[in-house]
DNA sequence: TCGATAGTTAAGTAGATGCTTAACCAATCG
DNA sequence: CGATTGGTTAAGCATCTACTTAACTATCGA
């Protein structure tokens, strides 16, 4: 496993399980105390706090300790970095639809070849 | 683990591999056979095979084999599909951010508390 | 101060994941 | 035909992951 854009990584890990983006959902609707997202989930308080830690950990969800309760809520635009990189990819993609469109639509006769991700 | 919304937790999880996200940002730039897609990957072709095969389950990429020659292509628009569960929850958040800022703004004396998520 | 409440830590486990190597098959090419 | 090229399958392995239970700490409320 190679380890580039650890910040795109984390999120992407962090997100790519059901539980985690149940409790990020949940998040969304108002910040919660720790056993108030247990509550709903089928697993123990140590296994909600290992999801926690892992979304922490990317920095989604934000923490607040008070007196013996922890608080959870949402960082502000956290997901935005996720949107970002999925934006930036399906942007190169449909420039190059457009692209590959006018070529086909300047010309009736592709003489060479139909591979254009070549020259 | 819980798996509801089988679609977005695929795709999530394969794009929570950077190897899986190099492959796609390749495949963004037009087509590749399989060996075009392993050779500056430090892997194994096996190994290459492995990836996409969950990136072809997540069906974000599709292929088509011509004589012994397999073509890769990315699939028109299934980076959506997470940009859409991306967009749904950051507009719920948001939404969430406004109401909460209408109710400081109409007063100044929080009487019954700061947690707004009840009621 | 005692007991309940809220959370934390540690250790263990079954199964998933990301690789490897060693065959193997099928389409080209000389 | 026989060798090469492009890909595929199978099996094995080290590590990671998502849990578990048990034990522990710290705060709050009576």
């Amino acid at each position: 496993m190679l380890n580039q854009s650890g910040d795109v990584d984390r999120l992407l890990h962090a997100l790519a399980d059901p539980t985690r983006r149940r409790i990020v959902e949940q998040l969304g609707r108002g910040p919660a105390t720790v056993s108030e997202l247990a509550a709903p989930l089928p697993m123990s308080l140590p296994a909600v706090l290992q999801h926690l830690q892992v979304l922490t950990a990317s920095r989604i969800v934000a923490t607040d300790k008070v007196g013996r309760v922890r608080t959870c809520r949402l960082e502000p635009d956290r997901l935005g970095v996720v949107a970002d990189w999925i934006a930036a990819r399906r942007q190169t993609w449909e420039r190059r639809l457009n692209r590959l469109g006018e070529i086909l639509a300047q010309d009736d006769s592709p003489a060479t070849g139909t591979r254009e991700s070549e020259t």
